[in-house]
DNA sequence: TAGAGTGAACTGTACGTTCAGTTCAGTTAG
DNA sequence: CTAACTGAACTGAACGTACAGTTCACTCTA
């Protein structure tokens, strides 16, 4: 019972609020999540709110934010056209999913929002980047990827096709199409290979 | 004379808010060019302007989407490589300027307006993808390019990681970023490739 | 009792709608 | 050839709505 007492009021706010526009957004995506129906739903007032967050957008950016951390864990298959591949094909799933929409709306939101972005960089972009780099340094250290293209390049090149696909809808986002990229990224478009498969 | 009367009332407005909205798209993006704003420089009400259009974003779409297409001609220096890195670059380099904000803006803005998607659609990525996919059939023809990889698979390989660094900002878009994207699409990530210069 | 939170009202902006009245282009009658 | 007619298109100004963000007098709780 200490735990509950040790949080100061300002935190048990602030988790209210998160818990609150997490539910939002999951029940009706970031349109959903206005100001004052998370003052509704977390019993915090708006004038509160707008003492721990600069703007609405932040605010839905913390609250969805930690969610893709925990349901997409790094692979570690031992080599890394299998643990790229596989990431890439993770990342799809959650992004053809219902929380696919709702990182587009944010992501689009802090194009717009000024104040938004860095809480968007942190709590997505930040941890994705390291995610891979990490793949990246593995593979490189097993001598197994090309050592002159840097870690954000091969992140750009594995998931900027994705959100690009997420965000205009173009083409769809299934398992195959995930394959198909993470493949050609790895392989390179040209026809210069001939150890495929 | 013949040819001013010859336009409809309809053509003329049209053409006037399309004009007055790309002024206003260049003096302060997206968010300069409000309903009213466009209506007051065009001369043209509101009324008339939501008869030819189903949401702002619409508007600005249509009125900023022929610039794209004229101000990145296709490039053709006969292999696939040299065509396909230059045409990287000048998309890039669109991004990177005053022209790439709006861009992102609209991109952003499509995500959450419905009727808008279609527009922004049309106006830029059907000929985007067009383009490209005329590039990648020269290749194919040629034997250039590995027949297993679609030209759309191509294209958000190759323009994927700058849309995705333009929205989020977290690399710069220049010219060697640019190279090294498409050099890393052309010959993969893996360190397969012995033949590199 | 002092700092944190409440709640309710308020401001401001901008989208999109509505409608009575006006302009224009093409048509018909004189 | 001209004048009246017609209907579609446009105007102008107001309106309703939604929502972001602010303010302030108050209440509670640590």
């Amino acid at each position: 019972m200490l735990e509950q007492s040790s949080h100061p009021r300002s935190v048990r706010a602030k988790d209210s609020v998160l818990a609150a526009t997490k539910e939002l957004l999951d029940e009706g995506g970031l349109g959903a999540a206005t100001v004052d129906a998370i003052s509704a739903r977390s019993g915090v007032s708006k004038a509160t709110i707008y003492k721990h967050w600069p703007c609405r957008t932040a605010i839905a950016a913390e609250a969805f934010g930690r969610r893709m951390a925990d349901s997409i864990p790094l692979p570690n298959e031992g080599n890394v056209v299998d643990d790229l591949t596989e990431q890439v094909r993770r990342v799809s799933k959650f992004y053809a999913g219902p929380n696919g929409r709702v990182f587009a709306q944010l992501l689009a939101a802090s194009v717009t929002d000024e104040a938004a972005a860095p809480y968007f960089r942190e709590f997505f972009l930040d941890a994705r980047r390291a995610n891979v780099a990490e793949l990246w340094e593995r593979a490189l250290r097993r001598g197994e990827v090309n050592p002159a293209i840097s870690a954000g390049t091969a992140t750009d090149l594995l998931f900027g096709p994705l959100i690009f696909r997420l965000l205009t809808g173009h083409a769809p986002l299934t398992e195959q199409q995930a394959e198909a990229i993470a493949t050609a990224a790895l392989h390179g478009l040209l026809k210069a290979n001939p150890a495929d498969d």
